[in-house]
DNA sequence: TCTGCCATTAACAGAATTGTTAAACAAATT
DNA sequence: AATTTGTTTAACAATTCTGTTAATGGCAGA
């Protein structure tokens, strides 16, 4: 059992490493041999385990996908049903935050090595509509009823949706710039626009 | 005479050829022959003009630079004195988004390869500070006389500065994915954005 | 203890990519 | 026409990076 464990360390580690690498410098920036020094083995032991750097860097779609989805449908669910629309969609929106706070890199890593990629966007469409696709429908019906029973400002799913990544992203990815430009911390910067964020959102639900 | 235009231009073919390259794939994407053939020479001219792809990528990011601050001022300077604060704030919004949705692959560009470096990062803060700088002292006196004046519901300028860029660049990158998640061209797409976020920072801004 | 399997290492091979050089060439100047 | 200057080309050198291979060592089960 120890020789598994052992090798699970092995994988992991490379992984982690492979992870970090990949989001700081994209694909083509990354170097095998930075992942195999970080994760403290021979670089034969990244082919070894991984066979190619493209093998390795799906793998690492993989696990970052599957997570940003675990993180919206774990938002979504854990909510109070008894709530307003307008406080439903607020509490998504800073759970969905926090997760992306927490690995800033991921959505310019996105823009720029996922999503112009055809292949690469195909893999990652399939995984999440097939994940998400009820909860679409879910959110298509709560949206709807809102907008007809008047409780909100009339607004389309879409532009919902784009609103809050887009909010929410612009945040992560601006966060890095927060000590660079403004003189505050980035964990100051992020309160303050959670803070405006949500004065956006609720404004522009509010009639 | 001849001779100098034929001279600028392999320079500029290669430097258009560069801006595409670069902007697309980022720095280390970016292939010396790919570049060089899209522009119609040979590789060894691309070294003879640009002596190594760091000289070639700083001319980028020179020209890319001052074209983004340009546009920035030219909006702000086109502006009629006689509107509203709101009316003012969003007819400057939307120039930015018009110049950056020319050149789509920008803000990711921007987020990728210029701000995590730190070198590439004070190379253009000096530059934007210096142009910027009294556009930047001439907002902060509009945006507290507007405060004080109660014309508005109360913002700081970081956070406004920071809404209308977020919102325009989310709205650029994410206009390359309007075909493939929506059904709608991505120009339909861009319209829709830029109602939506008007009609955002001006609730903002409305008490 | 022997055998076979797996993990690991070090050295190396191969490919891709950047950068150089020497020679040819063209245009302008004397 | 000869000289000079700067441009262009093709071949090549150098490096960097990915991927392979053959040898080593340990460990489990026969």
């Amino acid at each position: 059992m120890a020789e598994k464990e052992d090798k699970m360390n092995v994988e992991k580690a490379i992984l982690d490493a492979a992870t970090e690498e990949f989001l700081s410098k994209g694909f083509s920036g990354a170097r095998t041999v930075a992942i195999a020094e970080k994760a403290g083995v021979t670089h034969a032991m990244l082919h070894y385990y991984f066979r190619t750097k493209e093998k390795l860097f799906e793998c690492i779609i993989d696990t970052v996908i599957k997570e940003l989805i675990d993180s919206v449908t774990e938002a979504y669910k854990r909510q109070d049903a008894s709530l307003s629309f307008e406080d439903r969609v607020v509490a998504v929106m800073n759970a969905h935050l926090d997760f992306i706070i927490a690995k800033p890199q991921l959505p310019s890593f996105l823009f720029m090595e996922i999503f112009p990629s055809t292949e690469n966007f195909k893999l990652i469409k399939e995984k999440a509509s097939s994940a998400l696709g009820s909860l679409n429908t879910q959110l298509k019906e709560t949206l709807e009823s809102a907008n007809n029973n008047e409780e909100i400002d009339n607004i389309s799913l879409p532009m919902l949706i784009s609103d809050v990544v887009t909010l929410n992203a612009a945040t992560a990815i601006s966060s890095q710039l927060a000590t660079k430009l403004l003189n505050i911390t980035k964990e100051e910067y992020v309160a303050m626009r959670k803070q405006e964020n949500e004065i956006l959102i609720r404004k522009r639900l509010k009639k």
